[in-house]
DNA sequence: TAACTTATCGACCAGGGTGGTCAATTTTAT
DNA sequence: ATAAAATTGACCACCCTGGTCGATAAGTTA
């Protein structure tokens, strides 16, 4: 299936595919239009047809393209020797960064998938995959994480909740802010100040759930 | 402006209001369908216009009576006198939980038109009108609070960002959670364990960032 | 070069939805 | 009974839809 498209050079896959995700993620299955889908993507609309014979198929075929992503560039790299709370934090959100800025219209796509789960309909193989990748991904931060350096008069759970919560708040109030600033053209030097940040509050956090050294 | 709607009975107003906040809410601007609306009121679509003279005119009134709600039901409710912190995030959260049960649509129709507050085009006072109330309620968590019962060995700042990202944090993964059951249908007694919970969480937070009791 | 395959295009299709109008009708007030 | 106000849906001209297809253009092979 789609042999034709997937001959294409590289970039050019990329463009057709952006200009899809993009396209779905603003106005949803229904409402998104192939037409605009070619014109954003510098194409015929006749070659759209010709590389994928239908809107579903083009659908499916990105529901699965951002899948994969997914699970190469963010799932396949985390590095679950780690043990520590805060580290695989460090890490895995730095690893979302890398992957945002490469590929974010692909993320923001799988996560309108996501969301509108109940509504998309997705093959029957598809939505198992859809399935499995919730598992995986609500496994990142607790799998093989050693919760004993944790304070022991909150309740653990209460404490992972809190933690999860206040890195999420911090992440999409920088979100807002990049929405701003054009996100796509920063390099890494821009960026710094923002890592700085974001690893400060993490050692706060750390002084805050962690159990004082002089427990120890 | 709109005379013939506002002598209308309450309750038509509000279908056709409700049936206004969804569409736009759903489709943005302009894919959103004068039709869809009139249809999901029960009106007639020569109704519609003969109420408002054109789909900007009802959304510039959507527009004002979401701000209308807003300000009469939560802002002026708010007990500006309560310095504790803790003490105004619980009102203004049960005041928001209020308000969220009876007028959801109008909530999340503000909500909508302030994220896409760079698309939508709005009236200049309209536009005014969303300026100051933005900065409203950005006080409704500082004004005339007392921090200085918060620990000195984190920064204010930090400890007022944190707190605000864990209930914010907590309120949406509730909020993804209701939108399975259904919340419109959900009396008082229902949503007694949440509140609790959510007490609970509050009573937590104030032991990890008001200072220890014995340092006082 | 000629023959053949593969890739690309946009005009075109029938169908449906768009915001908005209006003459006809019903409801209400006098 | 009469006038005024409210309500309706058929209708308008227009735009856009997903998808097709014959006409080219580009690439490949001999």
């Amino acid at each position: 299936m789609s042999e034709t498209f997937e001959r294409l050079p590289e970039d050019k896959q990329a463009k057709v595919l952006d200009a899809a995700f993009v396209e779905f993620c603003e106005k949803g299955y229904e409402q998104a239009s192939t037409n605009q889908i070619a014109k954003e993507a510098g194409i015929g609309k006749g070659t759209l047809f010709y590389y994928f014979k239908s809107k579903q198929t083009l659908f499916h075929y990105l529901v699965e393209k951002a899948f994969d992503i997914a699970q190469e560039e963010y799932l396949d790299k985390i590095n679950f020797e780690e043990t520590d709370f805060f580290e695989r934090i460090k890490q895995t959100t730095e690893l979302k960064w890398a992957v945002y800025h490469i590929h974010s219209h692909a993320l923001k796509f799988l996560a309108y998938v996501f969301m509108h789960a109940d509504e998309t309909v997705l093959s029957v193989e598809l939505n198992e995959k859809r399935k499995i990748a919730e598992k995986k991904w609500a496994t990142v931060l607790t799998y093989n994480i050693d919760f004993s350096k944790l304070r022991e008069d909150i309740p653990q759970e209460t404490s992972l909740n809190f933690i999860r919560w206040t890195v999420e708040g911090y992440r999409q109030e920088l979100e807002a802010q990049m929405k701003q600033l054009n996100f796509e053209t920063m390099n890494n030097e821009d960026m710094r100040p923002y890592f700085d940040e974001f690893y400060g509050y993490l050692e706060t956090l750390k002084k805050i759930y962690y159990k004082k050294e002089e427990e120890e």
